[in-house]
DNA sequence: CAACATACGTAGCTGAGCTACATGTAGGCA
DNA sequence: TGCCTACATGTAGCTCAGCTACGTATGTTG
């Protein structure tokens, strides 16, 4: 379903599954999955990269934990986080507004 | 305002201004900026490409012209464009929603 | 033991959009 | 006359986010 569409609003989808609670990797994969409705299947090679670069930005900060035998990699969003993921959501929205604008409803012509 | 956020999604919106009446590059341009109210500033060196890709696709079709000296390419959407432009507004319809579902509202926790 | 789910990660490619530049005409202005 | 701006088109080259395709390791189930 979507590629390239994805492309700079990844990282709002990742803020926002960890706005409620801290998760790994591999949850908040699972986590955009549920929340998309089944829609957004990310490939971990999108993901795993996409957060060590949020973490690098100090959106977000990680801690290792072993649940049953298995490293986890915890992520928690940081107060920049926040910050950053009210941002995002306002730049989504006149993003999202302007291109309903320039895409219009269809073939109708507008009223002149 | 934008940048990385338009991947995937400037097609559709070129062929959207381009639904109602053939117009050259320059003129795609200036329609863009009037129809997302000063928002979407694109520079030429996303433009004429893109339609110069659009072309290559099948999408458009172009004729030269000339007016008051001056050379223009005036693009027209192909009856491919015209169906491409439709199902890029269904996309962009599910990929909005998805984002809308998966941003959320904002903080306030969901009624458990 | 094989296969699968869980869990993490990187190397390398792709490609759309941007920056910066080049080209040329027409018109305003000093 | 020269300069700047608007009009009009175009390309070369960079960037870098997301994807593909790997590799590693553990726990569980058949």
């Amino acid at each position: 379903m979507l590629s390239e569409a994805l492309r700079g609003h990844l990282d709002a989808l990742i803020l926002a599954v960890l706005e409620g609670e801290p998760l790994h990797g591999y949850a908040v994969m699972e986590a955009l999955q549920v929340r998309s409705g089944g829609t957004l299947d990310l490939p971990t090679g999108s993901l795993y990269p996409a957060l060590r670069r949020l973490e690098r930005s100090g959106l977000l900060e990680s801690e290792w934990s072993t649940v049953g035998g298995r490293r986890r990699r915890t992520y928690r969003l940081t107060s920049a986080g926040g910050r950053a993921l009210a941002a995002e959501r306002t730049e989504w929205r006149s993003f999202a507004a302007m291109v309903d604008g320039v895409l219009g409803a269809g073939p109708e012509p507008a009223a002149d």
